[in-house]
DNA sequence: GTCAACCTTCCAGTGATTGGAAGGTCAAGA
DNA sequence: TCTTGACCTTCCAATCACTGGAAGGTTGAC
């Protein structure tokens, strides 16, 4: 099949298949007379596999290292564990991140009227201290 | 005051102040005879909102946007607020999509030994259906 | 033969910085 | 007066993970 049914397939654009191969992540894949691209049944799998890694935030460079630890029979399951462990303690950082920036965004609004006078509480929290008004 | 001081008493890296005045979001700042970038009281305090409204994740343009209202002095408070409630939108599809994230992570975690041996549910889960898992 | 749909490579742009090179300015001290 | 070191200047390149687009080649159907 070519990349675009293999993108198709697998939830990855053709473009992105392409990046992919480029920076290392995937192996190159065999061409056709023509030069095109062919994947077979076991790349869609591959294409797969990074998709899901991909969308649960692995950086690339994880999803190749969770990639060569799937194509290894000998590894251990603890470092995937902690690959995966690592992940979990990265998104808790990120959600309370954005959880400060939500109380802060959202106690400025309260105070704010949201109509046509000029003076506005979210601004001035800005200019001042965002922080110290909570 | 040059841009070393400014940056310091601002939080934003000298750096980063010259790529603001480079796309705009700041005025050019005046420069002393030996071509030294200038600043006063006034553009510390831009500064510090601007810093401000980054941390609290708004994009350079929506800073941009921002600080247009905050010289403004005949803007409506409206137009602030609007744009303070799209960002805490944003803030919340962006917690809600770490927090299946992370669900998904953990769950297949659970199941996964951390050991010497081989068989890693982590790795099937990526391979087969992440979602069909839970 | 010709057309659309598909593929190829290569270069550039995104956002928001950051790093680094090569060189100019400034104030203090020997 | 000279030198040292801290600071400043501009400009180019890299980061991350793509995505867009140009210019051109391949394939299969009608």
């Amino acid at each position: 099949m070519n990349i675009g049914a293999a993108a198709r397939q697998s939830g990855v654009s053709a473009k992105t298949i392409r990046y992919y191969e480029s920076v290392g992540l995937i192996a190159p894949a065999d061409r056709s007379a023509g030069g095109y691209r062919v994947y077979d049944r076991r790349d869609v799998e591959t294409l797969r596999f990074v998709q899901r890694a991909r969308s649960l935030g692995f950086s690339v460079e994880e999803v190749g290292s969770l990639l060569a630890l799937w194509q290894d029979r000998q590894r251990s399951s603890a470092e995937v564990k902690a690959l995966a462990r690592r992940r979990v303690e990265e998104i808790d950082r990120k959600i309370a991140e954005l959880t400060e920036m939500r109380a802060t965004l959202t106690h400025l609004m309260e105070r704010c009227h949201g109509d046509e006078r000029p003076d506005c509480p979210i601004l001035t929290g800005l200019a001042g201290s965002a922080k110290a008004e909570r």
